[in-house]
DNA sequence: CATGAATGAGTGTTCATTCAT
DNA sequence: TATGAATGAACACTCATTCAT
């Protein structure tokens, strides 16, 4: 009887092994031999679950995906909606350690998938995640009477998804610091959404 | 007498070329090697004009920022402000195949220079060009009493630089097409700048 | 199940083709691809068991002092002092063709060793083994009351050095025969050491 | 009419244009590029002197000896023999930085002409003149009853040599230092030689 | 005579990948 | 399944040398 392995949970430690590589050595550092040693396996075993480089990488953004969902789920629970919209987003950018890690491997997929159509289909969840993700605030909000008159709500998400990427970029670049960004972000939401104390 | 050589045009031949590898194979597929055959040199050669391969890509990246601030100036001449300033922000943005071309390479070289600081200081003209901009239209509307009201000219400088930024990303990566780059970008600049045609 | 190698055997296999590649090309022409062709491996293979050159050419040294201590010990056994002496310092003169070629490794290091401080670390050990040699013979010679009367040991040793390096430099170089060698080895030895079976 | 250059005059100043690579970047810089760089020529000019690399060290091997040989006339002038034996034996002892650049020039000589058969020719010079100054030593300090009795000349030319380039390499080599070279010379000296103030 | 542009093989080293065990 | 030995091409960079001008 052969041995019983779960491939899924292989994967994800190849995964985080792939994590605290690029925390160590920066993207760059990311070498099959180098995620073999951190996670304690033979060049050779990687083989088994993951084929390639590439699906190294790939299993690193998938587990990217995961962590924001996870994360922005823990994270607004409980809140407002306006103050829920606003956790959500700030759990893209690079306000801390964790998310700059996350920052910096979102970028170099987004970067890789522009050269590379295969990465592109394996990264659309990330970006089809985020829009939709626009989408729902700009129409709950709608919905909920808090989007400022005349703005439409198709436009704003995609309006809303730009200014948090661009701000992402910009913080990863270090050219942003982090009071800087949540400044936009505010600025941003208080001009698209109403003020929802509004009176009797 | 030894054959006579313009150095800065060989200079600009080779970044010419350090473009095309880069929009075929990435940046990551750009190599000395690689860089010489699309040129047509020899790989010795290159050390005449740009001794280390950083050098070879920083001079891909003023190609970029020369090419970028020279349309610019072509395509905004005599353009009433608020034209001119919708043309401006135009010419970053993908939204024909020059500038396609150039949204990769710059694409390239912020991702590069998340993880290569030496990249990242030759890259900084470029960041720092497009955010001077945004803080010269801010400034200039603001004294012109054409931003709306209660808008701080700094952080919608830098507001307008992430939906900008991020807008080119998302047109790069093929999600976004050119008609929705320009309404965002018309939404966004209705918001910020006050109708000037206002009078009593 | 992997193919089990002895990494000690395979980095003695490399020592030697280093050895025959110095003797052919001296040791400017070792190079990684030589040593490998010479050893009949893939320039990849090496480095599973000597990461760099540097280790490759220390690999190479410390062969060298094996070989001549284990000679050395072989050879002095069972014989009297001041013969046992005579044995020992004939294995570092290149007298035959395996000292002729252990000669041409030792010199091939001592001057690279000179512009070379990670080399000369490393090659410590050969020098060091010698010195240590004479000073054993001058010190134990002068206990026993064999050495000339009115020397100091540690000149002596010092001095039994250079004389025995001189010689083996000059039969390197092809400017001294064996029995020159030998000649001078001997008036040395004469001059140094007290007829010992001078009693009344 | 051509210009008329004097050939001798160039190789000298290409020579000491090598020497100070040597000094400043070891041997292993010696490049044909950083020699035409220092002496302020273009890397082509050289070929019109100096055709390959190895004619650039030989030229600084004949400098060598010539330097050599002019610092012992200039610096035995006057003395009585046996101080001029002893200042002349120093000239080649790396004493000074001067010497020590000539010595580590000289040991790179040796060991190449072990391995390069034409490096060996031009090389024999420099062993050559040394071995005869020996030999002029012992030969003269006999007739004048200034050696030792019982000491056959030419092999004690030839041991003061092995003695003299012992030191010179361990010297070199950095393990003994200027007080050691000369306390063994001195002791070498003392013994081959008579003292000469022994009247009746 | 002299230039310096140009060549292309060479350096040590790294790497993703393959495969016999 | 799992190992790690082995491959060989690729990397940036250096170099002695050639040659048209």
């Amino acid at each position: 009887m052969p041995k019983v392995v779960d491939h899924e949970e292989r994967r994800r430690e190849l995964a985080e092994a792939v994590w605290r590589v690029i925390l160590r050595d920066g993207l760059e550092g990311v070498s099959v031999r180098a995620v073999a040693v951190e996670a304690g396996w033979s060049t050779g075993a990687l083989r088994h679950y993951l084929g390639t480089k590439e699906e190294l990488l790939a299993s690193a953004a998938r587990l990217l995906e995961e962590r924001v969902v996870a994360r922005m789920q823990r994270r607004t629970g409980g809140l407002a909606p306006r103050e829920a919209v606003r956790a959500a987003l700030c759990e893209v950018l690079p306000l801390d350690e964790e998310r700059r890690v996350e920052g910096a491997i979102w970028f170099a997929f987004t970067d890789r998938s522009l050269v590379e159509p295969r990465i592109s289909e394996e990264y659309q969840v990330v970006f089809s995640g985020m829009r939709e993700l626009c989408n729902l605030i700009t129409r709950d909000m709608a919905e909920m009477g808090q989007l400022a008159p005349g703005l439409d709500p198709a436009v704003e998400a995609a309006r809303l998804h730009a200014v948090v990427d661009g701000l992402a970029v910009h913080g990863l670049l270090g050219r942003m610091d982090e009071a800087g960004m949540l400044a936009v972000l505010d600025a941003h939401l208080a001009e698209i959404l109403q003020n929802s104390e509004a009176p009797g």
